[in-house]
DNA sequence: CGACTAGTTGAGGCCAGTCAATGTTGGTGG
DNA sequence: CCACCAACATTGACTGGCCTCAACTAGTCG
């Protein structure tokens, strides 16, 4: 039984019909303006004339097939990376070899940021399932940027989300508790999930005990046993790797955050 | 004896004569060409006549009292920050009211930036010292940025040094033990001192022990407990706040980092 | 079917946190 | 100038949460 019920799971998702490896197709050209993970994208806000010129951008796809990897750390910047389809970590690795996943990332989100910086990749990024890719090269991004104000807006916005979203990470990973950890862990992935029009309380995670582990600042253990403990106290179902959230805001409560509806009210 | 030696350290650089509080100042016209910081902030690699567009942005300077905040939590987000003298602490704080120390911002660099994905700020800046700030109204920047390509590029790179900055301090504070955190905050703050032409082996911390433990995701306790170890062991001498590093390699070495002459000959 | 990877669970140890007492420093006002 | 106070820092004793090490199970793939 590797699933709780019958209900579309992301994991039951068409999946890339994974053809190979790394293929261009220039000839199934973009459509962003079909595409279902627009809103959450780059081209958010965009007039329909607009919305083309990005499809324009969009040079070729790439296919990754689980495990395979999109860039390293120290491969040359050259595009930013929009996820079509599947998913991907990325991991970040100290100069005495020891690595971290320092994010997950699903559907519209973008990722490569951390490349233009300096010209070169600071992390690597690993396909977690059978995976899609819009390669939007970066110098043809900045031009059109410049040509459109939203636009510019826009890829600003995703890179100082990009910060916001690791000051949170890094509150976490120093000032909380491995308990609260997996919960906000937990209820973010469930919310991410909810954003795309999936279930919020019953999904498939992509990564392992030990990724998992690697993100938090944790080891794979104590999220094993952690797991078993929410378990046992009725938070949630667990079935190897796929979750089913009971009380989704106890869950909530227990990594520090306010439930939707008390946030409301509040 | 509050310092080592009569050498300079940046607490004896010419401080901002506390005139007041936050004050604009438009006579006083801003001259980035004459900034002696221009090489560590946005202007980087601008001509001449682009650079003094980029002077005609800063529309006035914030003068801060040691302790004065500059933005907090949720104030509406309308303008990127430069240090130009002095330095300042910005901070999350979780909704359940916890608060971390998210990073220690001091001359040439840019703040605010986590304000531009959702229009508020997202953490709290307080000067650490006298302090003065330039302020660059985003809409102008951004309106420049689409004439001045260097500019654009600039601006996104600084978003991204900060994605990429942020990556390594989850690294620290998800897989290094106490002793690694701290040799890691000092070796940092040595190298943004020498860059920025003092002495990168003394120096007098800006901030309390608490701060430097929410930094780091240790308790205060600990950081004193490590101060004093490091001192027992020969690396460092601590009169209060003022450090000298007596062995920098060897403080490397414990922050899991290679020394600059070890890794050019690598 | 064996080899392998992923996950669970238990026992014990250690690093950093907690609590508490004491020392030090810098600023203020008599 | 010195006494006083508050904030900051140090140090010790003890605790506890997470890590380490290890054994075992379940599922997967050749």
């Amino acid at each position: 039984m590797p699933s709780f019920s019958r209900s579309a799971t992301p994991s039951e998702l068409p999946q890339a019909n994974s053809v190979n490896t790394v293929i261009s197709l220039r000839d199934i050209k973009t459509q962003c303006h079909i595409c279902g993970m627009r809103s959450l994208c780059l081209p958010v806000g965009l007039s329909s004339d607009d919305l083309q010129q990005v499809s324009a951008l969009v040079d070729c796809h790439i296919k990754l097939k689980k495990g395979e990897t999109l860039y390293r750390t120290g491969t040359p910047f050259t595009a930013l990376y929009a996820v079509r389809l599947g998913s991907l970590k990325t991991t970040v690795l100290a100069e005495d070899g020891r690595e971290q996943v320092a994010g997950y990332h699903m559907l519209g989100e973008l990722i490569g940021l951390d490349g233009i910086g300096s010209g070169h990749h600071g992390c690597h990024a690993i396909a977690l399932e059978d995976t899609e890719i819009c390669v939007m090269p970066f110098e043809q991004l900045e031009a059109l940027a410049r040509e459109l104000p939203t636009l510019q807006h826009n890829l600003h916005q995703v890179l100082a989300q990009e910060i916001v979203r690791d000051h949170s990470i890094m509150l976490l990973l120093g000032s909380m508790r491995a308990e609260e950890r997996l919960a906000v862990f937990l209820v973010n992935l469930s919310d991410r999930y909810c954003r795309r029009g999936y279930s919020s309380t019953e999904f498939v995670l992509r990564m392992t005990r030990e990724e998992i582990g690697s993100y938090l600042g944790l080891k794979l253990e104590t999220v094993s046993r952690l797991f078993s403990r929410f378990q046992e106290d009725g938070l949630i179902l667990v079935q190897g790797r796929a979750i089913k959230i009971l009380s989704p805001d106890a869950l909530r409560a227990l990594g520090g955050q306010q439930s939707p509806a008390a946030a409301e009210s509040a």
